[in-house]
DNA sequence: CTGAAAGCGCTAACAC
DNA sequence: GTGTTAGCGCTTTCAG
């Protein structure tokens, strides 16, 4: 393994960076006075710690963090990672996924952390591990816990500091913070069997914890309305628009039996829209479409859709929190945040 | 200020982090052989080497990445930034922008790099170059370059490590990597003009670099029909769908005088698509629809959108490149990166 | 109030 | 081949 040296010098007539050195003898005084100033000790004279840090700013100095963390053992930075599926190479692209990201990003930023973004093979969540095994950063918030539900509670087993987004599963180890799919996958269910509806196909795989979830909720609903649950309307279609789409495409060619459907995310919902008037069947008049997450463009696609909200925003902060708790020394604790129904016209209060 | 600690200590029963000193101790060598043997010195005899590695994976040692760094004067860390609207508090979530974001963290990831991803105002754009200064990371990947050129500019002439998301400028110091945005606008335009439209409208904010070359590309393609540039087709749309939404119903509400558009991007093409048939006209039958940008979703929209595709993953291979080769001491260089038509429903080639 | 000195965890001359 | 030593840029006792 030849050791390229690309990175480590910039370009040539690069002036070296400033360090505190060189303000301490701009300044006149030294190092330690440099330090305390601009970290606004009390110990210095407030003339000098004036002086000093006028001098810093007008030089466009800024500290090493690099060095200050390495004296203080210390480190502001959360590893956020997002699985993808190694297999069909597919990125995770579900908007719903990002702009949790975003509001992950948002509330770090708010409380002096800094974010480091990377992938892992969703069948290694594990591997997530090693940001911070190598220090790079000092707790992980892992986006979605997939099919590894094991791999996560051998982390927490571990003691690293962890926090996914996902589903309560029975047996669980590590922090996590949801939505309340059984509470959705309910609401959407009754929803739409107050529309009249009563063959409801349930689109999602169910061996991914939060689908599961919403699935209780979804039989559980149908079950309240004397309703029976048709194992035949149920299919297992994934998260990625491109293995989906053929899934539901069949389906929806073979089966013209059902009269609504309650999707696992919107993106299926488009898909399912998509493959429905492919076929034919009109949206809503024909099958009423719900879908789950309420992204933002749902509100945007013909017909709008409705669909399940989940609280992006807050969910981003409760992540964040979840994390901070346990640096802080407290145990892994589960939350479940609440969800409600967004009506839009894709499933219409209006029944066809 | 009372200085927090929450952040420096870990749980209680936490054992203190494996240094290399404790496996040099078990392995009976000094500090210096276990960093060789680490690295795969030569130097170190093959048998110490195999064994001080095994201890060390067994152990589940990894390497402080900060002291490392401090002692190389190396970093391998390049700060991805996103701008906001901070007046409207709206963050981007811009589907586009977002898998901007993913193809750079795979370039990243695949030339063994980290990505750090924060946010900047979109009005203070030159905050960006803080990740450098404090020596978090080593270059900037801006995603878009908004209304601040001159700021880009400065941020350049500091010779700060720079790549920007965006449009060619005139008298552009900062490196740059961009879709072709002209020749965009010109295919958007041609094809909507082959379709028999003549009253093509322009929906997006001109004041945006890669918006104004769109615009450009428009212009050129309706002066070669010979069509009459009408600027009162014009609408100055933003991208945050927020404040676009209003703009754009009301745009649709008042002039019935066109028979299509070309939206500046996909989200914008949605927006109109829905305005267009709030007001009783269908889309593409009385005006046909031509978005930007090609994001995940474009193929599910209904219609599915007709598009101006860019290459995302190639972008983020682009923007990564670009940033290496000025650390590597080249000067910044601009690149401009093809883009196609997507020929879909909203704008369909059997004219209606 | 300020400076000198030690050391965070690691690597790279420089000895042996 | 391997150990000893110095030092990356910073903070913080400990003296004055």
């Amino acid at each position: 393994m030849t050791k390229s040296k690309e990175t480590s010098e910039p370009a040539g007539g690069e002036q070296r960076r400033l360090q505190m050195v060189d303000i301490a003898r701009l300044a006149g005084v030294s190092v330690s006075t440099v330090s305390r100033a601009l970290n606004g000790s009390e110990l210095v004279n407030a003339e000098t710690r004036q002086r000093v840090a006028e001098l810093a700013r007008s030089l466009n100095y800024s500290i090493n963090f690099g060095a200050r963390n390495l004296r203080l053992q210390e480190n502001k930075t959360v590893a956020v990672v997002v699985p993808y599926d190694a297999r069909s190479r597919q990125h995770i692209s579900d908007p719903f996924f990002l702009s949790i990201v975003g509001a992950i990003a948002d509330a770090l930023t708010d409380r002096g952390y800094d974010m480091l973004l990377s992938r892992v093979d969703a069948e290694r969540l594990d591997q997530a591990a090693h940001w911070v095994d190598s220090g790079k950063a000092i707790g992980v918030i892992l986006i979605g816990q997939w099919r590894q539900h094991d791999q996560l509670n051998d982390m927490a087993a571990r003691k690293l500091p962890l926090v996914v987004w996902g589903g309560e599963m029975p047996q669980q180890l590590y922090a996590s913070v949801g939505g309340d799919n059984v509470l959705g996958g309910t609401l959407a269910t009754r929803h739409l069997l107050q529309l009249g509806r009563r063959r409801i196909a349930f689109f999602g795989d169910a061996k991914l914890p939060e689908v599961w979830l919403r699935r209780q909720g979804y039989a559980q609903a149908l079950r309240e309305a004397g309703v029976e649950v048709d194992a035949a309307l149920e299919l297992a279609a994934p998260f990625e628009p491109g293995v989906a789409t053929e899934i539901v495409r069949q389906f929806c060619q073979v089966r013209r039996d059902f009269d609504a459907v309650f999707c696992c995310s919107d993106v299926l919902a488009l898909l399912a829209t998509q493959a429905l008037r492919a076929v034919g069947r009109s949206v809503p008049a024909d099958v009423a479409v719900v879908g789950y997450d309420d992204m933002p463009l749902a509100a945007y696609c013909d017909p709008p859709l409705t669909t399940v909200h989940q609280p992006v925003a807050e969910a981003g902060v409760a992540l964040v929190e979840a994390l901070l708790a346990q640096l802080a020394g407290e145990r892994p604790a589960l939350r479940t945040m609440p969800v409600y129904l967004m009506r839009r016209a894709s499933a219409p209060d209006a029944a066809a």
